[in-house]
DNA sequence: CATTGATATGAATCCTACG
DNA sequence: ACGTAGGATTCATATCAAT
């Protein structure tokens, strides 16, 4: 029995869950019923009816019901994850603590909390709390040692450049990326929008990686994961909302551009001194110049460097020049070849290329 | 045996909280251990030591261990808040899913999750996360249906006329605010920041409630308590915490100003119509207007309002001519006063200005 | 067509004092 | 405790009608 990507099934979560195989997906994102609470109706200040959640699927009788219906079908994900998957679950505060605390018990590791927070939340309409203008998103690993995808440089390029940050700034779905039925009202109750998906999959998932989604509702999770080149496993219960879903993936084309595909993210070749040396790119003996040329050590046969008192990594030489602990030397040394400095660094590129 | 008021008490938490009284606080603040589990030490990319949380007051063996430190020590918080108190929790994502999940059980009903969003974050130094710029607060009351205080006029005002928000930007304690010893290095690992101090007491207290911190630490709780004229009561540990808190509180001098007295909460005069017509305000078989004249209808000697059709309370009244479910009547309705409109609202404050 | 104004609506644990 | 009457309360954005 195998998975099948991009493939939505009609069905209990738990149940579907249990179906899937061991170990089978690169990252799940669980939207789950918050369990409200809510008794009788909310009127706006005007006198008209809130149109909150009043959906069956989010009734349960007790935080115990709650606690295990959620016990189980998180169980079930970890079970279905990959060794280095990740998982994110988002919730409110009226369901986060119960899921939290369920996953730190199961061994999943919290890698952040990210805080959802919405310039366009639903008022306080009766003026006796603050207005609830945020959700939480659980980010987490198997367990502790667990690795992962993480794509830092693409997150923070999208951020101006800057490390991004555990509070995101995203507006509610509203406006045409709602999906609204025939007679005009939003088939979902509680659709979320594609840039909070966009966020998740782009920076926790690999191209090609699958995607898995308990809650599928209408498939704001398959959308954006086909968009990126990523694949799609969706389970949800209700037919109606499938039968949404089909038809707004099917209009989606898979065309990731190269921020999406993780250009960004390709690490510097691995390739010793030594292998430049038998190449030919550096010459033992030959001396090694900070940019400035305030700074000079030699190569020696054995790959490390010497600045005639101490013989060191390249590495442990930039921070002895530095006077700090560790530095990357490959960033930091030059060489001259027509009397111009050129970088160590771009003679690994180089051989990578000439190798291929 | 009575709570001694603006006293700190050195001790364990739980010890000394079971010697408070039942019932005898109005709010608590409370900014617990985190259980941080980190392991070894985290270096700054430069090489130069991070000094995070690492004291031996938060280490813990084991979620359970941690857990049943939560529970007791928040039990008693509950024993000792009077009925309808509230009180805030602050944590991370290491601790906060405990102590949710917790507090939920023992059957506080939270009232918001507040996000304390921090601009100036300590960043992510290894690129392996996002940056963990935020932390989490809970507010909760005893119980689903206790009353509380929530100053919403004071705090609506302080954020620019707009109802305030679930995620409050406020800047990390640093500069001249965070204690320092006489080596230069911070006293106290995790000092809260007085503005953070300052939107929960001003929110969610009034003037000379009992303010109580049970991790009294170097006494930021105290300090803002004393200054907006509410009381403290500080439970700490460590001594050298609590000679740095005393010095701390004893510079503050309390002279709250007229918004932090919650001079905008002031609710106004219970005055009925019967009253008004009794002392010659309003006169049976008079008409009251709407502002444009449009809308009319007739004060009856029971209180009463009749358009001709039905008979109805100003408020209905004046929900019915706005075709709305609930309205005030006082701010719809007018009289006329040598051929002016008059607001009857008026009247219920110079029948109060009259009688004292 | 551009601008203005009215209306609709979104994961909501949404009143309170008095009799 | 419980029912009832009094009366206090909304932000951002999309859409559509009117000018």
């Amino acid at each position: 029995m195998g998975n099948i990507e991009n493939t939505i099934i009609c069905g209990d979560c738990i149940e579907e869950l249990k179906k899937l195989k061991n170990e089978s997906v690169d990252l799940i994102f669980a939207d789950p019923p918050y369990f409200m609470q809510t008794e009788g109706e909310l009127l706006r200040t005007n006198g008209t009816k809130f149109l909150g959640v009043e959906d069956l699927w989010d009734k349960f009788d007790s935080y115990d019901e709650y606690d295990n219906f959620c016990f189980n079908w998180l169980k079930e994900c970890k079970r279905v994850m990959k060794k280095n998957a990740s998982i994110w679950v988002i919730g409110s505060f009226q369901n986060i603590y119960r899921i939290g605390f369920i996953m730190q018990n199961l061994g999943f590791w919290i890698l952040n909390d990210v805080v959802w927070s919405k310039p366009n939340a639903v008022p306080n309409f009766s003026g006796t709390r603050f207005q609830n203008s945020h959700e939480t998103l659980l980010w987490c690993t198997k367990s502790k040692n667990s690795k992962y995808t993480f794509n830092y440089k693409t997150m923070k390029y999208l951020n101006g450049n800057k490390q991004d940050k555990s509070v995101w700034d995203i507006s509610i779905c509203i406006g045409s990326e709602r999906i609204k039925g025939s007679d005009g009202k939003k088939v979902h109750s509680t659709q979320k929008p594609e840039k909070l998906l966009y966020k998740i999959i782009l920076s926790s998932s690999k191209l090609n990686d699958i995607v898995l989604d308990p809650f599928f509702g209408t498939g704001t999770t398959g959308a954006v994961a086909k968009k990126l080149g990523r694949k799609y496993i969706g389970i949800e219960k209700e037919k109606k909302y499938i039968d949404v879903a089909k038809m707004r993936i099917k209009k989606i084309k898979c065309e990731p551009n190269e921020i999406e595909k993780l250009s960004m993210e390709i690490k510097p070749p691995k390739v010793g001194i030594l292998k430049l040396i038998d190449n030919n790119y550096l010459k033992v003996g030959e001396n090694l110049y900070s940019k400035d040329e305030n700074k000079i050590c030699k190569l020696l046969k054995n790959g490390y460097v010497t600045d005639g008192i101490d013989e060191l990594s390249i590495h442990k030489m930039s921070a002895k020049f530095l006077s700090t602990n560790n530095h990357n030397g490959w960033d930091y040394f030059y060489v001259k070849r027509l009397n111009k400095l050129v970088s160590i660094d771009t003679f690994r590129y180089e051989f990578m290329e000439n190798s291929i």
